[in-house]
DNA sequence: AGTATTTTTTACCGATTGGTGTAAAATGGG
DNA sequence: CCCATTTTACACCAATCGGTAAAAAATACT
């Protein structure tokens, strides 16, 4: 059944991943792909079929690693517990590679992508999450909670942005910290 | 004295800014640049002598165009009017472009440049001006105006990231507005 | 008008881009 | 052990990248 290959296909993902991570789509080679994964060029195409299928399957690995994360809005109750310890988490793991997510809605080549368009359904699949939980929390109000529902998740460009501008994490936690007792404590 | 150039520096420079808002620094390649100013290679390099230079004066203009709304921040008496007033037309302003100095932060090209250091200079005295003008606000108080000015600040990143989104506009000025009266309305 | 000076045009540079064709190397099943 | 099959390595592709040298075209000043 022929020779075996020499790598395993998820580890070359996660460094992919990284690769696209830190330097972008655009500006990530497949030089720099076959430096960091250790594979050749050609073994990439069979295994892959293209740099941006790559990206494509990338993006899907870093969402994976990011399932625990969402899994927190999804606890029962729904409420604003749910909430503060998404963003808390969110703003406690902030690193200066930022969100790929984020990173990716600007990138050029990718505008007209999947990857574009996958982006943009997870912002709103956040958002959506984000409403459930405020419905949740002051259910028999008849509050809009969609403006509210909006500014949290819009947070994660927030948290990315100070983290990409290396702000001190501690003051990151502080901020966001802030940001939820006021919304969300009684006074 | 010899042939007169027959382009507008401030037209090109211009130009160029739109190029690189819309595209990036690295994804905008000298070719976009002679087809969108009109001038030729040549013409280009010997009115700004690099492509990162050009760059560097198109993010000059860029911020030599947003200091009206700077200008908000420094109207005296200092105060949360000033933040409202600065964040409220900031949202009011968000285009799908987003913003130029956001976007930068992010380029892999540009992360050791004088245009990076220079971006993040620009975030500090936007947090230090959030912080005088909160400072202002609560006087008397002994609370610590660090956390909301940063908080505060870092939603250019949020405005910048919805309106990369292509959030509705309407829904973008209601969360922000919830923000401020959240932060600031007396209780 | 003549000419010195500047701008623009054109062709070109080596390096790198994403992607492929081909052949050698390696390893499975019989 | 042998051969079919797979994966690898290597050479190569046209296109484009940022940048430049040199000559041609245009114009302001005397």
């Amino acid at each position: 059944m022929g020779r075996s290959k020499n790598y395993v296909r998820e580890e070359v993902i996660e460094q992919a991943m990284h690769a696209f991570w830190l330097n972008g789509y655009a500006a990530t080679s497949l030089s720099d792909l076959t430096a960091i994964t250790g594979l050749n060029k050609k073994s990439l195409y069979n295994e892959f079929g293209s740099k941006e299928e790559l990206f494509n399957i990338a993006l899907d690995h870093y969402n994976q690693q990011r399932m625990p994360l969402l899994a927190l809005l999804n606890r029962q109750p729904l409420g604003s517990k749910n909430i503060i310890d998404f963003l808390t988490k969110l703003a406690h793991d902030t690193s200066t590679k930022g969100c790929l997510l984020v990173l990716s809605i600007s990138e050029r080549d990718l505008l007209e992508s999947a990857a574009n368009r996958q982006v943009k359904k997870d912002f709103q699949g956040l958002q959506k999450l984000f409403e459930l939980n405020l419905k949740a929390e002051f259910k028999g109000s008849r509050r809009d909670v969609t403006p509210m529902a909006l500014l949290l998740s819009a947070q994660i460009f927030s948290i990315a942005g100070m983290g990409k501008l290396n702000v001190n994490k501690d003051q990151i936690n502080k901020s966001i910290k802030l940001l939820l007792s006021q919304l969300f404590e009684a006074r």
